[in-house]
DNA sequence: AGAGTGACTCATA
DNA sequence: CTATGAGCCACTC
């Protein structure tokens, strides 16, 4: 398995990235992975997996589509699924299109 | 150094 | 829209 306590490397890097995203702005795991120097996005969505750290806003982390994740389990130090993190991203006053998609077209986060 | 895993993405049907 | 298969790369054992 993997979901073991990371220690150094590429997953530092995601959190930084991730806390760097403003409120009320979502970014992709293609696009955190571009920033990374990798061509992977798995690579993000995994360093959020063993990541669990209430200071970086995962939920601000959507797919491709502006989909929240259906695998969140825990994360920002609770149980947490697609419904909570959508909770947190209109609490930020970020528009979803359906239940499970962001609003990318408005919310995007781009530098 | 080899195998297993993964919160993704893309292509195809 | 859903379902499959493949690519990809860091991490742990």
């Amino acid at each position: 398995m993997a979901d073991y306590q990371k220690r150094e490397g590429l997953f530092e890097k995601v959190y930084e990235i991730v806390r760097t995203i403003p409120e009320g702005k979502v970014a992709t795991y293609g696009q955190i992975a571009k920033m990374l120097g990798t061509s992977d996005p798995r690579k993000v969505g995994w360093a959020l997996a063993a990541n669990s750290d209430s200071e970086t806003p995962c939920h601000r982390v959507v797919n491709k589509e502006g989909g929240v994740a259906k695998n969140f389990g825990k994360s920002l130090g609770g149980d947490i699924g697609w419904e909570v993190q959508r909770s947190k991203l209109e609490d930020e006053g970020i528009f979803f299109v359906d239940e499970q998609h962001v609003d990318l077209t408005r919310h995007l986060w781009s530098l």
